[in-house]
RNA sequence: CGAGUGAGCCAGGCGACCGCGGAGGGCCGGUAACGGGCCUUCGAGGAAAGUCCGAACUCCCCAGAGCACGAUGCUGGAUAACGUCCAGGCGGGGUGACCCGACGGCACAGUGCAACAGAGAGGAGAUUGCCGCCUGCAGGCAGGGCCCUGGUUCUGCGGCCGGCGGUGAGGGUGAAACGGUGGUGUAAGGGACCACCGGCGGCCCGGGCGACCGGGUCGGCCAGGCAAACCCCAUCGGGAGCAAGACCAAGCAAGGGGCGUCCCGAGCAUGCUCGGGACAGAGGCUGCUCGUCUCAGGCCCCGGGUAGGUCGCACGAGGCGCCGAGCAAUCGGCGUCCCAGAUAGAUGGUCGCCAGCGCCGUCGACGUGCGGCGCGACAGAAUUCGGCUUAUCGGCUCACUCGCCUC
RNA sequence: CGGGGCGUAGCGCAGCCCGGUAGCGCACUUGAAUGGGGUUCAAGUGGUCGGACGUUCAAAUCGUCUCGCCCCGA
């Protein structure tokens, strides 16, 4: 509701999920999608924001790897903000296959999964926001 | 020019757009809590890594002693400290510049191990060989005869076999066999003796703070290897770790278990409570002994409940520059700078240009010119420092060594 | 941040303390018995002992460093 009342007063669009019973909750009660790349939960948390939490497993790789696939991934999920619908509660996994891939392979997939999970506000919207 | 050694440094640069975290300052909305946005500024490394050592800091609340346990191990220095660093000694490697070394132990007392081979593996051993002596009955060698191709008998011998003794030099085994060379001596030999050399020990002299080195003299050659085998000696070590620890908020705060005996006095429900005293005991101090602290008041354990915020938390054994002391590690003085603080964890994404390296193509001009493609390592702070170790594409600077060529 | 364990044949494990011969079971190969298969019996192949360096005459074993995997505690 925030963002309606003023301009200046803008909310954030995206927060993080940081608690790992909001971590369980997505995997457990959400759907989820997936591509050889990533693999993405979402379930509805009843507030007027969305938050995104992301998982990048020890497997992939060593620490500097790891940073890179999560910024790789805020990068691109931040290419999409103004289009996905508030009220989301949304994990990312990285696969191995990540580890592997250039930023545009990353966000083309990350567009794609949430286009399928149904978050964008509609769909020709999303399909903008695909190319760009 | 080629090959190499040592020391040190860098970790692509610039720009545009869109983002992230901290600090400071305004602005907007809101009573406030708070939220949003703007400006300025700062924002990963030489190893931030592995977590192998050492400290700071914090708590336990005493750490006092001994044993045990662990670590270290040439000498001197540096340092807050170290298993680190510097200098030196000794030993080893390299033609050399240089590099490598867990390098205490006859300061003292012990124990243990060495497969196989070999005679013998620790104060050992005697097969063969060498040397001396000995009988010729049995056995050895040589020759002859007989039965007949294997025995028997006769003769001879100390060269071969045998017996006794000496010896450990030679051959041989082994990773290792109790000095080496030459000589004297001897039946043959042996440090049995002698000369020189090597090594060991004692004493003396000289140099050095010292490890140690140089020289002399005497003894003796009887003194082996492994202590990253037990062990001994010297030195050091209280324990835990920023999830330490402090505060705030929220929540559970229900319940169970443990905490000696005796004597005296009082109370009553006649075996419990209270008070006093004595004795021991129990528990903590990471194992044990002494020692110390606590013991009727709360403590400990189980169970139960939270895992939110603030501080710790970034001015420090701090960086840089100059001067001075020292061979150096390092230290002192002066000036200057403020230089990351996240917490599902910021420091990023895209694009362009210029340099670097490699490959390919091209040329009236082989110029490293032009064009194209590719590569750009290892790796991400989490309380903070000092080191060590490990990973690492490529490049630069200085000093030095060896070889070849030219002048 | 602290602590512990493992790595040996294709697989699962002994051997390590106290150094000298790497062994067991399954699997695999060959042969025998059967018309064929299973089963059984006999024989056999197969191991850089995770890696590097060191100590030692000699290292799976002892020491140091390192790599990978797994598990605890706060």
């Amino acid at each position: 509701m925030g963002d309606l009342e003023h301009g200046a007063s803008r909310q954030r669009r995206l927060e993080r999920l940081a608690d790992s019973a909001d971590f369980r909750r997505v995997r457990e009660q959400g759907r989820c999608w997936s591509d050889p790349r990533v693999v993405l939960c979402a379930h509805p948390n009843g507030l007027a924001r969305v938050r995104v939490g992301y998982a990048v497993s020890k497997r992939i790789g060593k620490a500097v790897r790891r940073n890179r696939i999560k910024r790789l991934m805020r990068e691109s999920v931040r290419a999409y903000s103004d289009l996905v619908s508030p009220g989301w509660d949304i994990v990312i996994i990285a696969r191995q296959r990540v580890s592997v891939s250039d930023y545009w392979e990353v966000q083309g997939s990350i567009g794609h999964l949430l286009g399928q999970a149904g978050v964008f506000r509609s769909t020709d919207v999303a399909m903008t926001g695909q190319t760009g």
